[in-house]
DNA sequence: TTCCCGTTGGGCAATCTTGCACAGTGGGAA
DNA sequence: TTCCCACTGTGCAAGATTGCCCAACGGGAA
């Protein structure tokens, strides 16, 4: 909030391609989506398109990654003392909050998210937020000769809740991901006690 | 029409500057305009308020500056067999199919146009346009020992003219300024003859 | 096959914007 | 009066955007 003219003139960049990428692959298709309609339809150079995505696809997809970053910055922001579990749902329950999107917007996105084209885009995007979940859960377990397996195991896991859960809630036109992830995250524990 | 990107954007930012100058000194009052808060309604900082304008009176006028820089351009465009008066009539047919501005803006512009804190740079821009129609003046004109004389007068009296006009269109909410335009060369005519 | 062309990614210089610093100005309070 | 403070204009460096460049890639026509 309190971030200076530059920073939320690249994040507004951010969107705005972003945006414009989804509304152009919604009506057009992604396979005749070009950089330069992209670049066009947010009134920036191609150039500058490159300055911020590497591909169409990142582009396309980069609502996903914003939200994963971030879930992994609210779960590190957590107090320290709080167990990884509840650090988890105290983000999720703050991260749900953000991200208040156009409906419009959501509806196109749902129908792209999972096209082919953008599939090593999008597990790749997981990968990533799965390695760093990783690095932030081993802060919150006991020390042990174990641990770094029992982060990678639990990241992945709680990753894969919260993917089922993102894609649940956005078919469900759900709001409230809280009470869906304490769902997950239960179904999760009875079926591996 | 077929400029570039840079270009554009920039004349875009220009225009908004002088929007938001209007839209804040109609609000608040010209006294109280600040140039920080022009910039911020811009979405543009301080220092590039200055990149563009010398003063808050400067982005307050932009439109009468470039609404009169814009009709000595066309009065130039205008083929060379045509004469001064032929090009001029045939400029301001051109010049009032541009400009189409919004109508809350212009009834905002038109009360703001005259404040006393701003006829200093009013004047200063009617007498720059006033130079530069001199010039094109004399290159229309039948040479002789007076044309830098006639072409000095006829400027300042065209300018005068038009200046009427265009006063006169917006307090009557008047779209059609050659009509007017004709009628106070007429006048002028008639009265000098 | 070979060639052509649209698309893409990225290097580079020119230009524009931002953020910051600093000095000058003018109005109002002490 | 003197001091203070908001506002302004501008120099400067860092960062962002644009425009132009070229090399690489792939699909379709000759």
């Amino acid at each position: 909030m309190t971030t200076g003219l530059r920073e939320r003139k690249k994040a507004a960049t951010r969107q705005s391609l972003h945006d414009a990428a989804v509304l152009l692959a919604a009506e057009h298709g992604v396979e005749s989506l070009t950089v330069e309609a992209i670049a066009d339809a947010a009134t920036v150079s191609r150039r500058t398109f490159s300055n911020y995505f590497a591909s169409k696809e990142q582009a396309l997809l980069h609502h996903d990654r914003a939200r994963t970053i971030r879930l992994v910055e609210l779960i590190r922001a957590r107090p320290a003392r709080e167990s990884l579990m509840a650090a988890v749902i105290g983000a999720a329950e703050q991260h749900s909050t953000e991200f208040a999107a156009d409906p419009e917007q959501e509806e196109r996105y749902r129908t792209l998210r999972l096209h082919p084209a953008l599939l090593p885009e999008l597990v790749a995007t997981y990968a990533a937020a799965e390695r760093d979940l990783a690095v932030a859960a081993e802060e919150r377990l006991p020390a042990g000769p174990d641990t770094p397996l029992r982060a990678q195991v639990l990241a992945a896991t709680l990753l894969a809740a919260f993917r089922v859960v993102g894609q649940t809630a956005l078919e469900r036109r759900e709001r409230d991901v809280v009470d869906l992830l304490r769902q997950a995250l239960a179904i999760t524990r009875e079926g591996f006690c």
